[in-house]
DNA sequence: TGGTTATTGTTAAAAAAATAACAATGTTTG
DNA sequence: CAAACATTGTTATTTTTTTAACAATAACCA
């Protein structure tokens, strides 16, 4: 399959969870301009996104819900599922650990890891935590290909080096220290403070 | 000023974070290039940005860090601040909290909301905790124009629109529920699952 | 049934964003 | 001092992404 466009892949994974939704509420078939309200988008794009991936609707019926999540999870997912890491068991962490419990079912978090003793040792938010120092060992031995930094700013760079020491595949960045990493690891910044400015900036500019 | 690229906005709030980090370090000047390393693009695309805003480095010693910072912030501050509240106080509302307490000066979180007896009318974070039914009338005194959502998924649509109604500009939402509000109100979808599934991608077709 | 409507898939066009090219010019160095 | 170099600002080009246009055709309805 020819490269996806990086925004298609973005809506890809929305689209499913929206699908999943309304699967569970019973829905069968969706028409594209449905999906398109639903995420605030046009139609067209939701088609384009769609004959990217190869899929078609039944008849004039739109698209044919259950068939639509799997054919996505095709692209997005992989067949064994992918081992996650948190790392920082903060607020964040244990959020993020908590949100993710049992949603994707391909995509696991089966470690976290921390240096306070408090914690350490212990399961939170349903999911074993090991010491900081044990990173490098447990990251080969569960076989996990993507991070997930939710450290103090101070111990975010730190952290990155001993992941892609590791053998990390792909890192997931909470904190707003930019990090930089060798360019076969992919790297997204989740910053909650850009988000904050960018909505602060055109609330300013609607005034 | 004519409109900024979406994306521009994005980096120079970037950009700031780092030019901040950097002047902190004691460091005056700053090269395109060396900000480009530090954010992982070209030093065209850097120049670019600036010269959108209008702001000219000093002869040949790169951007003065302290001036760029003003520039900067002319651009995506406002000069009296934005208040902001955040609705839902799990470990997600006070990550967030805790996390942009002091860190933005023209961005404040003046107030949080829940419904949890244990939390309701106490201090939270640093910052006092009303209760969800009083979200209308706070939001009209303490003029908030922006509101951040962190409540689990079956409280979400409620919230946004109590937001609506309480005449909140800009909505910053963390949940995972696809929100729909007027077009009037700016709102901006911030997803973990998808950036965590983005990834998972990109971890994929590498192999 | 036959005409109208609704919906899709896809190609074409437009818009947005990133990248390249390069002239201008200050800085450094031999 | 002059040549080589480094850096910027800006225009031009390319690439990516979105939007528009539209033919094909199933579904609906009078």
């Amino acid at each position: 399959m020819k490269k996806l466009p990086e925004k298609t892949i973005k809506r890809l994974s929305e689209y499913r969870r929206t699908l999943l939704n309304l699967l569970s509420k019973g829905k069968t078939y969706i028409y594209s301009h449905e999906l398109a309200n639903l995420h605030n988008i046009t139609a067209v794009q939701v088609r384009r996104d769609i004959m990217l991936i190869g899929y078609s609707s039944v008849a004039k019926k739109g698209y044919e819900i259950k068939e639509l999540i799997t054919v996505i999870g095709d692209i997005i997912d992989t067949k064994e599922g992918i081992n996650v890491a948190v790392i920082g068991v903060g607020n964040l962490g244990r959020a993020i650990t908590t949100y993710f419990s049992g949603k994707r079912p391909k995509l696991n978090i089966v470690a976290t890891f921390d240096i306070d003793p408090q914690k350490v040792n212990k399961v939170i938010a349903g999911v074993y935590c090991h010491h900081l120092n044990d990173l490098e060992s447990v990251i080969r031995e569960k076989n996990i290909s993507i991070g997930i930094i939710t450290v103090p700013v101070e111990q975010a760079n730190d952290v990155a080096n001993k992941l892609v020491i590791s053998g990390i595949k792909g890192i997931l960045n909470f904190t707003s220290v930019l990090l930089s990493v060798p360019s076969y690891v992919f790297l997204e910044e989740f910053d909650m403070i850009t988000s904050l400015e960018k909505v602060a900036y055109y609330v300013k500019s609607n005034k």
